[in-house]
DNA sequence: AAGCATCACAACCGCAGGCAC
DNA sequence: TGTGCCTGCGGTTGTGATGCT
């Protein structure tokens, strides 16, 4: 029986610093995308997947690592209950997190907060009291991303259209607006006419 | 001091949509 | 129009760190 093809063997596990170095100095050379070839000019042993989410999640300019803020927990928490565990849409309302940092702090902190932990229980409490909608588990949502700019718009387009009215309802405790500064400002209907009669209602 | 249990997070995998040919 | 490749998403697993007995 013959080798199909001498496949090169893909290394696995943690990154160490000099790989770092390699995809690091490459994708500053040619960009982002087509993470196959990165993997086979580049010399790293790495399959393309695993370049591509190392320099999504550690490796790009502007991303923000340390202890999540508590406007970032908080809007964690709220983002959730409204899109479920739509991760990239929640991290995309968060600069310089992604999506595995944020489906990470939530499934090692925040859930076990909004799932039982007295002290928070308080803050969880609010929003539990009226259920909102998830969002429909319409293939549109969330699948697929082509760049940036699209993406951005095609995500708050998303929470806008599906979120208004819930959103109004999830900062809105206890028949006071919690709506921060901070929060206006992570919000994707700043600066929208859609927003500005929100803020009006 | 050693062994065990638990926690936190980095990385991998399967699936599905978009796109080029 | 169909097919295959590429990429992104969410779930899951693996590993090192830390705390506890």
């Amino acid at each position: 029986m013959e080798a199909k093809e001498a496949k090169p063997k893909l290394k696995k596990g943690f990154w160490k610093p000099e790989e770092d170095l390699i995809l690091r100095k490459y994708v500053e050379i040619h960009g982002e995308g087509k993470w196959r070839t990165v993997s086979e000019k580049s010399g790293l042993k790495r399959g393309g997947r695993s370049c591509r989410l190392r320099w999504k999640n550690y490796l790009r300019p502007n991303i923000k690592r340390g202890e999540m803020s508590e406007q970032e927990k908080d809007l964690i928490i709220r983002l959730h209950k409204l899109l479920g565990n739509r991760w990239s849409l929640i991290a995309g309302r968060l600069p310089g997190r992604t999506d595995n940092e944020v489906k990470n702090y939530w499934n090692t902190h925040l859930h076990k907060v909004v799932s039982g932990d007295k002290t928070k229980e308080q803050q969880q409490q609010q929003m539990v009291k009226s259920p909102k909608p998830q969002v429909p588990s319409s293939a549109t949502m969330a699948k697929t991303s082509p760049p940036d700019d699209k993406e951005t718009e095609k995500m708050n387009h998303q929470v806008r259209s599906l979120s208004l009215q819930d959103f109004a309802q999830i900062f809105w405790d206890e028949g006071t607006f919690s709506l921060t500064t901070e929060n206006i400002l992570f919000h994707p209907f700043v600066g929208d006419d859609d927003f500005q009669s929100f803020l009006l209602l």
